[in-house]
DNA sequence: TTTTTGGTTCTTTATTTGCAGAACCAAAAA
DNA sequence: TTTTTGGTTCTGCAAATAAAGAACCAAAAA
């Protein structure tokens, strides 16, 4: 069957793509992978053996890289009675929560900033800090339209 | 003079402390510190030669340090006629640039996940694939709405 | 009760990264 | 022209990280 053969190199290269894609954004190779391989494989949740099977890598690497995506609330598993197995899938719900999670983060540098400029209240540099003081206003403003954004976009949500 | 010495620890603590926090976002941990010392330092404005002597670093590992937060706009330098030396400095503006650009970077995953239902279009699991969908939605949404953000700010700092 | 299964944890090894120190280099100073 | 200065680049080395493989373990099956 080269159709089928051809689908399973067609989905390693784009796993390895997306892989690459997730490591950039701070991913260690292999959960980037293990999440590549989730997003795209059909049925979307997949038992511990066919992703292991699927990657070519041991126990311990798949273990710890879907260990590493439930922390960070990317997947979690589903399971089915008489069935022993855990099939792990990408969960978009808390996928979604941990992306919003990162942009209440904004603040964190904002305090860091306000903390630098209590230290450099004496400071002669008054245009440093200014520039500064710009940084910190901007989080502001973002984190308080973001409350609003976010409330924009569960009304939109909940309306259809 | 224990104030002078005193106010050297005390800036040292808080560079060490502000470099983890640089690390945690990403940064390694010479370029967190040079970071950090450049916001706490006074004046604003440093030679390469005080930074590695108040960081007790090797010269490499400074001039490492700062080519980094240099090419990710954090820091640039000014120069004086007739002193050779460069006096690195946090630069606010290409940092608050750079913080938009990171805003921006919010579509590449859209643009990812996009492509991911792309080639699910033919997936029996259409919960997950809606699941997906919310997500890019929900970029789409953002990034919409950054757009009216930006120009809403920069409205709000020409005004003043 | 013993065996099998679905994973986890521990140990070892290979790779990557961060940094020091030395060699180096171009421009300025002497 | 030689020397000094302000860095950069190269060469290791040490520490951290990623992954393999084996040992292990609890729950289910036989």
């Amino acid at each position: 069957m080269a159709e089928i053969s051809d689908k399973r190199e067609r989905l390693k290269a784009k796993v390895e793509e997306m892989g690459i894609y997730f490591e950039k954004k701070g991913l260690s190779p292999m959960p980037g992978r293990v999440l590549a391989f989730l997003l795209l494989a059909e049925p979307p949740y997949q038992d511990f053996y066919s992703i292991q099977e699927s990657l070519q890598a041991s126990k311990s690497a798949i273990s710890n890289a879907l260990n590493h995506l439930q922390r960070d609330g990317v997947v979690d598993y589903i399971t089915f009675s008489g069935d022993r197995r855990r099939y792990f899938r990408v969960n978009s719900k808390s996928w979604l929560d941990s992306i919003e999670s990162k942009i209440n983060d904004i603040t964190t540098l904002r305090d860091l900033l306000t903390d630098v400029l209590h230290e450099r209240k004496d400071s002669k540099y008054l245009d440093f800090n200014e520039g500064l003081e710009t940084i910190v206003e901007f989080h502001t403003f973002i984190a308080g339209k973001v409350e609003a954004l976010k409330a924009e976009w569960n009304a939109l949500k909940a309306g259809k």
